[in-house]
DNA sequence: CCGATTTGCCTAAAAGCTTTAGGCAACTGC
DNA sequence: GCAGTTGCCTAAAGCTTTTAGGCAAATCGG
């Protein structure tokens, strides 16, 4: 009786447990524990721990991307804003773990290989619906990533306390505030 | 021969070795061989490993605050918003593992015994210079704590790879638009 | 100044994770 | 059904964390 590993399953797998226990709790040996097989055996499937770190980190990447991608689908300006926004919100509430392994650090080569290019893509998109020429679209493009890249991240680490008003206030707000300041982009 | 630890200087070694080998890597083993001592003989000083890293956090949040305390004295309006920003920028250049540190998930005890407190205060004191009252002033400290912390965590995960335009310019233009916004924050 | 107490670093040991090497059995294809 | 490949196994070394208990060095009281 075999088990059936291989790396996509492994990754497949390390990201539901992501999820449930964080990312940083993934480990090689736990893996093996839910396969119900050696840790040695996944050595066969995966080069090592970092290895499998960076397969989860992809998945997470590109499931990101898909729902990107649904999410802009028809829809322009504001709209497509918050829903692209929404996206990036809504995944890591309700993937922890995963959202988590998309913020590793990937060395160039797996990063070449990644769906990061679709997520800036994705800002291009949006972008399209205000009038920016390069190289404020790239400019905007960065503003974009940091906003909810460092929106979601504080949010879910609690750094907004449970004080008033709520995050759900905030967030319509600061969408709001990014709406309008890309169609009131300053000039150099 | 003793060799003189506590828990203050085992949060400076561990932070200084963050800065070298990153924070991830910061160990008790490490810290250990740091001290030419055997590892058992930390535990006397730090209740874990976790709460090692805990004193690192807490410690790189007080230098955080320390330098944006500096930077604000005497600066009002877009200066103050360019002189806070730049604290985290150039802390996290300089300090890398002590900036991941920072970064580190609090418990709720640790939290309130934190610089947070500090750092909302910073941002409020920056926003002075405009015009908002709450709720958006709140609002506004949480976009500010987005922008800040995405960006930096962003460009130092080379999440800009190195395309032009440079991020120094992005940098720039991202305060011009923070500040634009701030003047002109739009109603609910 | 010296004995008593506290404190600090030690040895020892258990338990868990990572990674490599080499082997045997179970699938796959002919 | 046999040969070959692949997959999971045993074994083992090296690293980290953490606890328990001991001895010696610093510190304090007389």
């Amino acid at each position: 009786m075999r088990a059936g590993l291989t790396a996509e399953r492994l990754a497949q797998a390390g990201a539901e447990l992501a999820d449930e226990v964080g990312f940083e709790q993934v480990t090689v040996s736990e893996l093996a524990r839910q396969f119900d097989v050696k840790v040695a055996s996944l050595y066969s499937h995966v080069r090592n721990s970092h290895d499998l770190k960076t397969r989860i980190a992809l998945l997470a990447l590109e499931e990101l991307a898909d729902r990107g991608a649904s999410a802009l689908a028809g829809r322009a300006g504001k709209d497509a804003l918050a829903a692209l926004a929404n996206v990036y919100r809504d995944y890591a509430r309700e993937h922890p773990g995963r959202y988590a392994a998309a913020q590793l650090r990937l060395d160039p080569a797996a990063a070449a290989a990644s769906a990061g290019g679709r997520h800036s893509q994705m800002a291009r998109a949006v972008l399209r619906g205000y009038d920016l020429t390069e190289p404020d679209q790239t400019h905007a493009v960065r503003l974009l990533g940091s906003v909810f890249h460092g929106y979601v991240s504080l949010e879910m680490g609690g750094g907004f306390s449970h004080s008033a008003p709520d995050t759900e206030e905030t967030w319509a707000r600061i969408l709001d505030g990014l709406d309008a300041l890309l169609r009131n982009w300053p000039e150099a």
